[in-house]
DNA sequence: TCTGGGGTCCTAGGACCC
DNA sequence: TCTGGGGTCCTAGGACCC
């Protein structure tokens, strides 16, 4: 048996969390630059905002009922994912942290146990170590116990907990599911699925299989594997690595000159390189994106991007940057107005792979001791942002000015900054 | 005026190899 | 005139997830 534990609307839960007059009023946490709605309360469901919505949109509602705004807080999120997960693991030998507010457990083993008592218990605990509330369904794979987690969500008598065991109790559930919302089935599959006449999780499981491995691809046939009890996809115990890293960001204010647009590309590049040695990666190709908005006129639009292919791989900052800047000056066109930018890091490799050394015919510099200096620079350069605080030490050309995103209604880093929650007197 | 960010996997098709 | 067979690798695009 497989649980999943899934914190209910966890980012208005932290907001909550050290803000308790939020509690019983419509809350919403919006995504990076204020946008869209990306966590809400019951209470904001209940009045009709959506997810994934645009605030600008929902002004009178949001007005109407006074609802509370906050803009994206990851730091906070973050840590209080981490003390969630922490006292989770408590619970199973094995436990898969899935996504910043999910985790499962691995429960086989636990058949002697009282499977429902267990998860409730797990609940309380969660909610006084942490202070988050959690939803937790149980079933015998990952896709069911997804479903179950679903149905212990909506349906506010089962006290957050739904445990699958029996066939009836499984037929049921599925039964009252509809397809788009299995674990796997998006909004496109979904819709094929109904113009085919399967409308609920249990049409699904009982359709032809032959006909789902051929319109659903291998993905598919597993997901309805899974449903009928049968586990195709295991726990995975260890994070594999990354296989690409991205740093990007919409603009507050549209951004027209070059200078201002390779500023922001800089401090992407830098932020990418970092989270790349922090994998104890390297990276072989620099993709560098600009685009205006998606929302502009057709004529006004422009989608630029650039690839490069580094000599050898690395997580050199220098290095990197040098390749993104190259990448950016090639696809930027001029008179345009840039709404976001973005840089990606692929072709990424473990820094303990055997490195292919290319070295170059007109390279005067002898490699290896080259790249020691470049790995003892960045060493020292991450041990002080570490020390001090992300962005104490950085490259004079990553300068933020002008793209800045907004964040008008953004609380304090709680459990993570010092300074947001003391003042310090001169 | 204002519309997020960061990932994964799978497939088809083309280029290329012997 | 007749023009193979068996591979690999890479990329773009489409689907999905939170």
């Amino acid at each position: 048996m497989f649980a999943l534990i899934d914190c209910n609307n966890f980012y208005v839960s932290c907001e909550r969390l050290f803000n308790p007059g939020l509690r019983g009023r419509p809350v919403v946490v919006l995504s990076n630059n204020d946008g869209c709605f990306i966590s809400r309360s019951e209470e904001a469901k209940a009045i009709g905002l959506g997810m994934g919505e645009p605030a600008f949109k929902c002004r009178e509602l949001l007005q109407q009922h006074r609802v509370a705004l906050y803009s994206a807080n990851f730091p906070l999120y973050g840590d209080l994912s981490a003390r969630v997960m922490r006292t989770l693991a408590d619970f199973a030998p094995d436990i898969e942290i899935y996504s910043i507010d999910e985790c499962f457990l691995d429960l086989s083993g636990f058949g002697r146990f009282d499977l429902d008592r267990y998860a409730r218990q797990i609940r309380q605990t969660v909610e006084k170590h942490t202070g988050i509330p959690v939803s937790i369904g149980i079933g015998a794979t990952k896709t069911l116990a997804k479903a179950a987690s679903r149905m212990a969500k909506k349906n506010a008598s089962l006290g957050g907990v739904s445990l699958l065991r029996t066939d009836a109790g499984i037929r049921d559930a599925l039964s009252g599911m509809a397809v788009e919302h299995i674990w796997g089935i998006g909004r496109r599959y979904g819709a094929l699925l109904h113009r085919h006449r399967i409308h609920t999780a249990l049409d699904f499981a009982a359709a032809p299989a032959p006909w789902v491995r051929r319109n659903l691809h291998i993905t598919g046939a597993r997901v309805q594997e899974e449903l009928n009890g049968r586990s195709c996809l295991p726990l995975e115990l260890v994070r594999p690595p990354k296989q690409s890293i991205c740093t990007s960001r919409s603009f507050g204010t549209p951004v027209i000159a070059k200078e201002e647009l390779q500023h922001a590309v800089v401090h992407f590049a830098s932020k990418c390189a970092f989270k790349l040695r922090r994998e104890e990666s390297r990276a072989s190709l620099v993709t560098v994106f600009a685009c205006t908005s998606p929302f502009a006129p057709k004529e006004k639009r422009y989608w630029g991007t650039e690839t490069l292919s580094l000599p050898a791989p690395s997580n050199d900052t220098l290095l990197l940057l040098k390749a993104a800047t190259l990448a950016l000056e090639r696809l930027y066109r001029r008179g345009y107005e840039y709404k976001k930018a973005g840089v990606i890091l692929s072709g990424i490799g473990s820094v303990s792979e055997p490195q292919q050394t290319t070295l170059s015919l007109f390279d005067t510099d002898p490699l290896p001791e080259k790249q020691g200096r470049a790995a003892s620079l960045m060493e020292a350069l991450d041990a002080l942002n570490f020390r001090y605080g992300p962005g104490t030490l950085r490259l004079a050309s990553d300068c933020s000015s002008g793209w800045k995103q907004r964040q008008e209604k953004l609380s304090p880093a709680y459990t993570t900054r010092w300074s947001d929650i003391i003042e310090v007197k001169p």
